[in-house]
RNA sequence: UGGGGUAUCGCCAAGUGGUAAGGCACCGGUUUCUGAUACCGGCAUUCGCAGGUUCGAGUCCUGCUACCCCAGCCA
């Protein structure tokens, strides 16, 4: 696998650089922290190849550890799904996988800690007293009624909220830090809730789980880890972190840094949105080749190192509220699929061209690059009979000016093959064309006709060798930039009703026996690949990663 | 209207007081048995706006403006 760790220099690496010069680290260890509640998608590659890639840069480790502080929504599947899409894209954490939850027992001795030192406290007001007693963005929150309680009755009540004997929401664990902070995660954030749910990890042994961040920050400290990167939106909850820290015998100080998320044009990246796609059966599970999760790119076709590539040239900023192009994206497939694609011919509207002069019963076998660039790619062949198939987008029975292909009179090349010439449109009963009558100059093979050029090259598949293959058009799932903009209407309004188009397309016989993923670019057409699960069954499906720039219906568009 | 952030080309993004990298897109041109690729050239007198400091400012100061995040017993 290409292994391009150009990655582009970034303020996290840059600070990382500085404290290693100045001595202040010697060895990092990062993290990725999922919540196992859906599957990782292209904004988590981003956080994959930042924190993995630093951990690579500096001779560091990166950790996983799923953040499993809620059993409420995380299940297993979703555990096995995530480190196998982090091994497709071609990293290894450090050690094993970890879980927030190996750290319950420890975390719960701080939590205790916390309320013997009278930092923290049980709270037995309801969920909406909570929420009313925290005030506003703007008014000072009021302390709870159970603020003042002795330490000792809340050791016990957080024992016994532990052994079950509350239902949920009936108390919380709070931390006693400022009820009149500006900062909203200060007015006494919530350590621990009851929940009675199994928890993939633990089972039934625990009653109550610790919060995010409770969790977050000691998991961390335990872990030695030095740089904890995560997204903007934990900025505010920094300063929690730390109080977290600073309050606790934790063995290591961790250090939060964060970064702005990625926002990609056409597309949605919010798990609780994905879901409701996979859901509903809008999309066909979470691989779904239209979804930008890790697993529906893969099967869409897309590449790990097209996706590390992607991710080295978006960068890392502090810069929020910006939306990438996803043009970008398909730079990335394509360049990569454009060197290390082999080719292949597929006819996706066939169109039949019987070559009057080509005996019944000839055949003859073309000698074909398997890529035109690189001969370890080897050759193929390409059986050529009396009857073809050409795309009916190749012909045009009144052309417009610069129609490099064919039409009546004119002339084209076959692709690898020789130079036709179209002597006859036949048109079906309904006044369509259904046949073109051509004929072949057998002095083109290989070489330039004499004395005129011929400009066009179209490809092509023999009638008598062609495979059958059904073709998965994917396009963008939305039809707008920002599906999910207007927060009062249903992005669900803006989906793409052309995201798949599903064709019957015939292929060069070379593509018989594509292995699951094998990626192809079909000539003239586009990069495909063989549908990973379609294929294991043995039929042949063929998924469409992205077309080929089209330089040709730019031109028509601008008329 | 509280707090925390961010503003450099259509998009992403370098730049940390010395005279605006790069990528994507776009526009020309060359090559081409893929209207693809490759290659060559073009593409910010200007860094949200307005003042100020300085010999010199995208970089420092002041004041505006716009946008993003926060009132889950989600992460």
């Amino acid at each position: 696998m290409s292994n391009e760790s150009t990655s582009a220099p970034n303020f996290i690496r840059n600070q990382i650089s500085e404290e290693i010069e100045a001595g202040k680290v010697d060895k990092i260890v990062t993290r990725f922290p999922p919540e196992p509640n859906g599957f990782l998608h292209i904004g988590h590659a981003k956080s994959i190849c930042l924190n993995f890639g630093l951990a690579e840069q500096f001779g560091g480790d990166c950790h996983l550890r799923f953040d499993d502080t809620n059993p409420a929504k995380e299940e297993q599947a979703y555990i096995d799904a995530i480190k196998e899409d982090l091994h497709w894209m071609g990293f290894e954490w450090a050690g094993d996988v970890r879980y927030a939850s190996d750290y319950f027992d420890q975390l719960y001795a701080w939590a205790q800690h916390l309320i013997r030192e009278g930092k923290a406290y049980v709270d037995d007001l309801s969920p909406d007293e909570i929420r009313e007693y925290r005030g506003t963005l703007t008014e000072a929150g009021r302390p709870s009624p159970y603020r003042e309680r002795s330490a000792d009755e809340s050791l016990d009540l957080l024992e016994r909220m532990k052994q079950g004997e509350f239902a949920e929401s009936e108390k919380v664990l709070r931390a006693k830090i400022d009820m009149a902070s500006p900062n909203i995660n200060l007015r006494d954030p919530i350590l621990y809730r009851i929940r009675q749910a199994n928890h993939h990890q633990t089972g039934d042994k625990w009653k109550i789980y610790p919060s995010y961040d409770f969790a977050h920050g000691q998991s961390d400290a335990i872990e030695g880890v030095t740089h904890s990167v995560c997204t903007l939106e934990f900025e505010d909850h920094r300063p929690l972190y730390e109080w977290f820290l600073d309050n606790l015998p934790v063995p290591a100080k961790p250090r939060q840094i964060e970064f702005a998320r990625l926002n990609l044009s056409y597309t949605l990246t919010s798990k609780r949105k994905l879901k409701l796609l996979v859901d509903q059966g809008i999309v066909d599970g979470w691989d779904d080749p239209r979804l930008p999760t890790i697993s529906g790119m893969r099967r869409r076709g897309y590449t790990p190192a097209s996706l590390r590539k992607f991710c080295d040239m978006i960068g890392v900023t502090r810069a929020d509220g910006g939306l990438v192009e996803i043009g970008m994206l398909y730079h990335a497939i394509r360049s990569d699929l454009e060197d290390n694609a082999p080719r292949a011919m597929c006819v996706m509207k066939p169109l039949k061209v019987v070559l009057t002069n080509v005996p019944e019963g000839h055949e003859e076998v073309f000698e074909a690059a398997g890529h035109p660039a690189r001969d370890d790619m080897g050759t193929r062949k390409l059986p050529f009979t009396r009857e073809i198939w050409i795309d009916q987008d190749d012909f045009m029975e009144e052309p417009p000016k610069k129609f490099f292909r064919l039409a009546p009179e004119k002339e084209v090349r076959l692709r690898n093959g020789y130079v036709i010439r179209c002597d006859e449109v036949v048109k079906g009963a309904d006044g369509d064309v259904s046949e073109l009558r051509c004929s072949v100059d057998f002095d083109t093979l290989g070489k330039n006709p004499e004395g005129r050029k011929v400009k066009g090259v179209i490809h092509w598949v023999s009638a008598e060798h062609g495979v059958p293959i059904e073709v998965r058009q994917y396009d963008n799932l939305f039809q707008v930039e920002v599906p999910d903009k207007d927060k009062d209407a249903d992005f669900l309004d803006h989906l793409n009703p052309e995201s798949l188009v599903i064709v019957e397309g015939i292929a060069e016989p070379s593509i018989r026996d594509a292995a699951p993923e094998a990626r192809y670019q079909f000539e003239r057409v586009g990069y495909f690949c063989a549908d990973r699960h379609a294929c294991a069954e043995g039929k042949r499906v063929f998924n469409r990663t992205v077309g080929l720039k089209d330089g040709w219906a730019k031109a028509q568009k601008k008329g």
